[in-house]
DNA sequence: CAGTGAGCGAGCTTCCGCTTGACTT
């Protein structure tokens, strides 16, 4: 008889695909994310666990931190289907991602599952015939390492989460919390948010002229009298509204400025010097999961959720690959096929000479997954049969991912010094010589399409050249603080700090908005009191757990408990039971805070 | 005697990260 072989995998539209590369003997399964964890609240333990000191925390600190796991009860059905399949399996692949959780499941697998069958563990980073039939001739052991890195993760979160998020109910509010990721999300928002509160607006005035040279208008600006610069808003300092210190620049007010206008209306102007400059641009990286939300807000105005939803839709339906990801890398068949309609739609003069291949930026990224692109055979969007917001976000992922492979753009630009009496103005006008890439995807449009029209265009001037002012205006301005936060801009804060993950940065988002730490106006996350309240109670007594830098400093410990280099009991011991670990703290704080009040 | 309600004590809230549906707004 045919041997039988049964494939896990993480997601069931993944065990869909995988399941038209393999042979009829295979079953491919899906565990649909994690199968065991920690208890989730106080209902959730099991009452012979309930009168433990530690049943709280679901972790016997005492006990080598050894966690209570427990099936949740949506994966039970999961669990008895699979261990049905492989009850008639010779031999179980564990096709999880290949990462520190992928590992994870996997391990939680064989402990629940309890195989009799020879276990093999399998990866891939790309769903082709080809790379899954090369995964299961390359098979390796759960690696135990790993799975200890992600235990220890899981459970300092827990003992972070539990035991800071108990010290607010006390102190600030019934039902609020404090977590490794979300208390960083929300000190960056209330940092910005006291920013703003300390700004110092700035005025200043200049001129805008229009000017005319052989039936061609351009605007010019003033920018020096006699040699002295006329001061800009990055000129003035934030906090005061004064002139940064060492600048010698001229402020001016309205009166000043209506006489320059004055003495200018009246004086020849000459072009002083003209300056061209040749430039190039690349194309961005194809998508993951931060960009995609950022481009979904900018250019389409959904939210985090919104995107994820309508992402998650186009990839049940195979339109495109896997959502949540942190790397830009595309398959080698991938790779081929953008090349391939690229020069389809635009021409091989918009084919980059070599294929473009990009590498993760953030500091924590596990590259489990590829970038998010179109899949297969890359269907044009009109041909998609899809509407709404799914054809737009699909048109967008197209474009991207093509513009990638695409040739670079080529920009001219020119920049010129007018004179006019003792005042000195600039004008500067870029040409897109050869648009590239951007005919296909331009990030600094708002809208969706495509376009290369933004271009400002200056006629052909040379030193010497004579223009006529038809109107010089005077322009006031005020210098701006610095932007809120928005649900975009802090998923790319998040994941430069390298602070939560693909599948949680709009939970996260969710997760303040539901405390009310933030509430959303406009697109923008204002901090509310409380946020304000949290976040100063946080710095004032767990200095430590809102840094910038604890995210990165505890992925590094973990990845040195995944190289056998780091003892887990060890750095969990002293994070929590040392003499300045968070038990002690807390429990000194617990006084502390209440004296005060 | 039955019904009411003050007073008391017990239990609960919360984390991050991996996946979908089942549910509500």
């Amino acid at each position: 008889m045919e041997k039988q072989y049964l494939v896990i995998v993480e997601s069931p539209t993944k065990a869909k695909t995988i399941r038209k590369f393999l042979p009829k003997n295979f079953i491919v399964e899906a565990s649909v994310g994690h199968i065991r964890d920690l208890p989730q609240s106080a209902a959730d333990t099991p009452l012979k666990y309930k009168k433990e000191p530690w049943a709280r925390l679901g972790i016997n600190v005492d006990q080598d931190f050894e966690p209570l796991y427990i099936i949740p009860k949506d994966k039970t059905k999961i669990i008895a289907d699979l261990k049905a399949k492989l009850k008639d399996a010779d031999e179980l692949y564990l096709a999880t991602d290949e990462d520190r959780e992928g590992e994870s499941i996997s391990w939680h697998l064989t402990e629940i599952l309890k195989p009799k069958c020879p276990v093999k563990r399998m990866v891939f980073h790309e769903i082709t015939k080809s790379a899954i039939e090369s995964a299961l001739k390359h098979t390796r052991q759960v690696d135990v390492k790993l799975v200890r890195a992600q235990e220890t993760r899981r459970i300092l979160d827990r003992l972070v989460g539990f035991t800071v998020s108990p010290v607010l109910w006390k102190k600030v509010a019934f039902g609020l919390s404090a977590g490794r990721v979300q208390s960083v999300a929300l000190r960056l928002m209330v940092e910005r948010e006291r920013q703003r509160m300390r700004f110092k607006k700035a005025n200043y005035w200049d001129v805008l002229a229009d000017v005319a040279f052989s039936g061609k208008n351009f605007d010019a600006r003033l920018i020096a009298i006699k040699d002295k610069r006329i001061a800009q808003g990055k000129d003035f300092d934030e906090t005061t509204g004064m002139l940064k210190e060492a600048k010698d620049l001229l402020v001016l007010g309205e009166k000043e400025v209506q006489a320059i206008i004055g003495r200018v209306s009246k004086a020849a102007w000459t072009v002083t010097s003209v300056e061209e400059k040749q430039s190039t641009s690349k194309p961005s990286a194809p998508f993951i999961t931060s960009t995609l939300q950022q481009e979904g807000s900018r250019k389409l105005h959904l939210s985090t959720r919104d995107v994820m939803r309508t992402a998650q839709s186009l990839y049940e339906q195979g339109f495109i690959t896997y959502m949540r990801t942190d790397s830009p890398n595309l398959s080698q068949d991938a790779l081929a096929e953008a090349r391939v309609i690229v020069e389809k739609t635009y021409g091989k003069d918009y084919l980059s000479d070599a294929p473009r291949q990009f590498t993760a930026k953030s500091k924590g990224a596990q590259e489990a997954h590829e970038a998010i692109r179109p899949a297969g055979t890359f269907t044009p969007p009109e041909k998609t049969g899809l509407t709404g917001k799914e054809l737009d976000l699909y048109t967008l992922i197209w474009r991207r991912t093509l513009a990638s492979q695409m040739s670079e753009a080529q920009k001219s630009s020119m920049s010129v010094r007018i004179s006019a009496d003792d005042a000195t103005f600039s004008a500067t006008g870029t040409k897109i010589v050869f648009p590239g890439f951007l005919k296909a995807y331009d990030e600094g449009l708002e809208s969706g399409d495509a376009s290369w029209g933004t271009e400002a265009l200056l006629p052909a001037l040379k030193t010497g050249d004579a223009l006529s002012l038809k109107e010089a205006a005077a322009q006031a301005h005020e210098t701006k603080p610095p932007a809120r936060f928005t649900e975009a801009s802090i998923v790319q804060a998040m994941e430069k700090a390298g602070i939560g993950r693909p599948s949680t940065y709009a939970s996260v988002i969710s997760t303040l908005l539901d405390r009310k730490y933030v509430l959303r106006n406009s697109g923008a996350l204002v901090p509310t009191f409380t946020g304000f309240a949290v976040t100063q109670l946080l710095e004032k007594h767990f200095d430590n757990l809102v840094d910038l830098e604890f995210t990165s400093k505890m992925e590094e410990s973990l990845d040195e408990i995944a190289e056998g280099q780091l003892d887990h009991l060890k750095y969990l011991k002293e994070f929590y039971l040392g003499k300045k670990g968070l038990k002690e703290i807390t429990d000194q704080k617990d006084k502390e805070i209440g004296m005060e009040n």
